[in-house]
DNA sequence: CTGATAGGCGAAAACGTTTACGTAATTAAA
DNA sequence: TTTAATTACGTAAACGTTTTCGCCTATCAG
């Protein structure tokens, strides 16, 4: 590096002092415009560009926010991670990314991690391996943070999520209306609200049109991708189910391939329909019928309402933003 | 917050310099073991974390990289970042991830808004949309970096990438193999040292074979998805060809499309094959034959190569690394 | 007993900003 | 004309670390 070029090289080059320097860098109202001009012509000329880790350590404010989500290489994940870094880039902030690989401990460091002033903020999509308030309801109280998808309830801070319930009613409806009245769940997110809500939408659709629900149809989530295609492929084989209502994207593969190796047909034997965010969904064999979150808007909007938290904006409303969920009707349903 | 818990803090409490407690913390030799101790367990009471600011600040280290990358909503690159982002949690280091959306003056932008010292390395797959080696020439000189996938050759800079060449004139002789003599060639990178070696792969592998290739069988890129669509569809219509070799992910639904559009059979009247990292690849209809790189290691050896530059170790021999793609073949090319 | 050596610690400067406060000159109000 | 207010700039402290240098004590060789 040529010598380095600071707010004293420029102070010195000028021949006034770094305060008037680092005023009118900030376009303070107690600088002429004519100096102003001169310092950013300077600046300019000579690539000036402010040390970073000597503004954030003054001024406390880092323009700096953190994205703590369970992974990026799942759809709905990258999408919000656009979406914020559109709205990011809008406000000049930089995007610090933690992926907690659904691990709650892991989750835990990250985020105390940003306590000291490495950031002034965090957007977060909790793990869901565990739903314990009792950490983020400290957590909140010592940095603004905003929940998006995954969220925990009763907090002080701001929820950004979808309409779970009602489209999971929906979709069941939809299923239903197609002829299927033995339907399966494949639940995921069952320790979060939104798993839970997606679950109550099924259940609730289902009692609505005189269903009786039934333990033995339901599957959880595991880990295990084995697992999960064998889970599926039991259920198939006992019960018979007529349609699979996944509530996770995870479990697509899984049902297709147990289908396939089953060789049950889809969807004149079994119905498919899952929540996902997959571009080829409509170009799977047969397409998918799925419900799709606004996975771009929930990043966009938890950013913004960070963003207003950070100037000290008032929020519009309250604290829970829900957007709506895409149901689209494919071959899957066949109907 | 309750009253700021930093070095000065503990130092009082202990009766000791702020120096002694700095170098405790950092486990100098130059302090007893005892004193470390008192000072560990106070830390580890009161919380105690380091500023990042005032650290950076004075020892010019952030311990953060930065990620410059067209997009992150596409799987070849999250699964990227989630190697890169594995090493840089061995290693303790941050995460900053920077999206140009192909665009080359952003590029520049965010690489030049890197150099004050807000990272200590970059890691980037630079945008398609321009070749124009002046700029990268000069940053090299003055920060750290690697690129992976997408590189700049001849500069002074570590460079992971796939064996592109090789994989496509494998995947070239593959359609060959299955009896097809007339191969369409959907051009994507084509400024690019990856995108002309797919292309060169493709080309000397149909001169082994005798087959001489033809510009009207060739189309390039577009930004719009109505565009490519459109194309393709002249394509197969006008020249009738027996294959189609996409070289990126992003021609694969308009073939798709297209061919379903026209009333093509997959893979009777025209095979498909293309590079991908789709998940989904093998649930398509029918499954697509793939080459797929490995994202997540490209990732992981950028990131590690990185770290043992700013550890200043030894590279252990040059300075490209070249990890090898996979071809998996599937009923899209039915043979 | 003297001198050297090393171990353990502290004083203070430095990193590059921001900002509270002071000051001089100019302008407006009285 | 005097005073008050305003404008434009400078001084210096502060942010929380790291690091150089020097000091003191204890130990050891001679």
């Amino acid at each position: 590096m040529a010598e380095t070029v600071n707010i004293k090289r420029l102070a010195q080059e000028l021949n006034i002092s770094i305060a008037t320097v680092s005023k009118a860098l900030n376009d303070s109202h107690e600088i002429s415009l004519k100096t102003k001009n001169r310092v950013w012509t300077l600046a300019k000329e000579l690539n000036y560009t402010p040390n970073p880790a000597a503004s954030n350590l003054r001024s406390n404010k880092t323009k700096t926010v953190a994205v703590v989500i369970p992974c990026v290489a799942n759809n709905f994940f990258s999408l919000s991670i656009m979406g914020i870094e559109e709205i990011a880039r809008q406000y000049g902030y930089h995007v610090l990314i933690y992926q907690t690989h659904e691990n709650i401990e892991a989750e835990k460091a990250f985020t105390n991690s940003l306590l000291n002033g490495r950031v002034d903020g965090i957007l977060t999509s909790v793990s869901s391996s565990e739903y314990n308030s009792e950490y983020y309801a400290n957590l909140v109280k010592k940095i603004p943070l905003v929940f998006f998808d995954r969220v925990y309830e009763n907090l002080d801070a701001v929820k950004v999520t979808t309409d779970d319930y009602e489209i999971a009613f929906q979709a069941t409806e939809h299923l239903i209306e197609c002829g299927c009245s033995k339907i399966a769940y494949l639940f995921g997110l069952e320790n979060l609200p939104a798993g839970k809500s997606r679950f109550a939408g099924y259940l609730d659709a289902l009692k609505s049109h005189g269903i009786t629900a039934s333990d033995e149809l339901v599957i959880r989530y595991h880990d295990d991708e084995e697992f999960n295609l064998s889970q599926i492929k039991e259920l198939l084989r006992n019960y018979k189910p007529d349609a699979l209502f996944s509530s996770i994207e995870e479990f697509i593969i899984p049902a297709y391939c147990a289908c396939r190796e089953l060789g049950l047909q889809i969807p004149d034997d079994v119905k498919v329909l899952s929540f996902s965010n997959l571009s080829t969904a409509k170009l799977l064999s047969p397409s998918l019928t799925t419900i799709s979150q606004p996975a771009f808007e929930i990043g966009r909007e938890a950013a913004k309402c960070l963003f207003k938290i950070l100037h000290n904006k008032q929020l519009d409303d309250e604290q829970n933003i829900i957007l709506k969920s895409v149901l689209t009707k494919r071959e899957s349903t066949g109907c």
